[in-house]
DNA sequence: TCAAAGTGTACCAAAAAGGTATACAATTGA
DNA sequence: TCAATTGTATACCTTTTTGGTACACTTTGA
């Protein structure tokens, strides 16, 4: 998979969402990430998008967590800014693996990885937000 | 980390030599892993280096493995080829986390990467060649 | 009504992944 | 002994991904 520094950025941003009350802005959350706040909005538009974060237009405008941190995952976060955890290629849907042949279990190899990708999403699935902040 | 498709080749080769008796010269090595001779040559060369397989020159030369399958984890063969293991980039040791300060225990979120990182490393460590073929 | 906020699209540069090309060196069997 | 066979070394190239920027908007509250 590797998971990218956009999605380890997303995951500051949530959790420093969930570690404050009310509405905070896109400068207020840049800082806080050590990003510039082009980069922070971009970032802030796929959570979003993805109803972890909701925004208020506007003057005095902000952005504040869509739910409870207790129901926001590690997993959840990731897949929105990096899309599908795979740890190799072949695992994700949307790539055909010229080893498999017809059917799943055709290459052994790639029955370990998709054990252990398997395992990894588990994991990340388990955390929440509001146990790491 | 993200296994690359070199990595996913390199294991094939690796298969391949276990399976069968004395040297296999790169064309076929090639043929059976479904690359071209260049690209499996760049591959072998790593493999060679990296004391994995060892080679024959010349006329009648080829390749075999330079240990029993036994002793060739995935974990050899996938960091011999793309590097450290490493899910997030700064996991990596080179790589110096803005994110950490001083001590490596700075950051909850990377402490939660780094053991996932660290079962994966030994999950791979515990297959061998052997095992996969 | 206007300044302070967020929105949407598009673009760009650097790095990594994936693969080729060229020129060479070693070996060996006819 | 020498040409064919096979591996070695290095450098290059293209595409995709990563990591970010720019610009022209829209919305809203004082």
């Amino acid at each position: 998979m590797r998971i990218t520094q956009e999605a380890d950025y997303a995951l500051r941003i949530v959790a420093m969402l969930a570690s404050r009350e009310g509405l905070a802005d896109a400068n207020t959350i840049a800082d806080s990430a050590g990003i510039t706040q082009r980069f922070a909005l971009k970032i802030l538009r796929k959570l979003v998008l993805g109803e972890i974060v909701c925004s208020q237009k506007g003057a005095n405008g902000g952005y504040k967590l869509a739910r409870v941190p207790e129901e926001i995952t590690l997993k959840d976060v990731i897949e929105l800014i990096d899309g599908e955890i795979a740890i190799s290629k072949c695992l994700s849907s949307e790539h055909v693996c010229s080893k498999q042949g017809e059917n799943k279990s055709a290459c052994k190899i790639h029955l370990i990885f998709d054990a252990i990708n398997g395992d990894i999403v588990k994991r990340l699935e388990n955390i929440t937000i509001a146990s790491v902040i």
